[in-house]
DNA sequence: GCCAACGTTGGC
DNA sequence: GCCAACGTTGGC
């Protein structure tokens, strides 16, 4: 348990849509309405006790928080296809200082990641050692 | 509000 | 199967 790591993930949501704060609110939420094949297949990797950062997108622009993956795998409820996936997920953590994106951009390490590097992503995946310097400029 | 980047669509 | 046109997304 100790030494394995889960994967980690990059949400980005738009805050006037769905906000961490809603998130929040809601103890529990859908992460669904992903249209986009990339987004897609990160969301089916996903799995229970994986831990993403959650972006705000548009407005913003930084990383509030961190959210932890509480369902994994179930189908998309608002795409009545059933092609599309989504997962559940519940606020973990809150970052004393959110990392902007102007942070990360300034970052070295974290200058070729998918946020930075695939910006319409709206669903990143996230090294555990990108993870860990994030985490870390948190606390900053 | 503008524009660049990317995905999708449709004509050939 | 290629590529131009178009729509959408997201940073500025």
């Amino acid at each position: 348990m100790a030494k394995d790591r889960p994967n980690y993930w990059l949400m980005k949501s738009e805050p006037f849509k769905y906000s961490w704060d809603d998130l929040v609110e809601e103890k529990e939420g859908t992460w669904d309405g992903v249209r986009n094949h990339l987004a897609k297949n990160n969301l089916q990797a996903m799995k229970v006790g994986d831990e993403a950062f959650f972006y705000h997108s548009r407005e913003g622009l930084e990383i509030v928080g961190i959210a932890e993956i509480t369902v994994d795998g179930i189908s998309d409820p608002t795409d009545e296809t059933g092609k599309w996936a989504a997962v559940k997920i519940k606020p973990k953590r809150k970052f004393d200082n959110p990392v902007t994106l102007k942070q990360i951009k300034a970052e070295p390490k974290l200058a070729d990641c998918e946020l930075v590097r695939l910006s319409r992503l709206s669903v990143a995946s996230i090294k555990p050692d990108e993870w860990d310097l994030i985490c870390k400029m948190s606390e900053s």
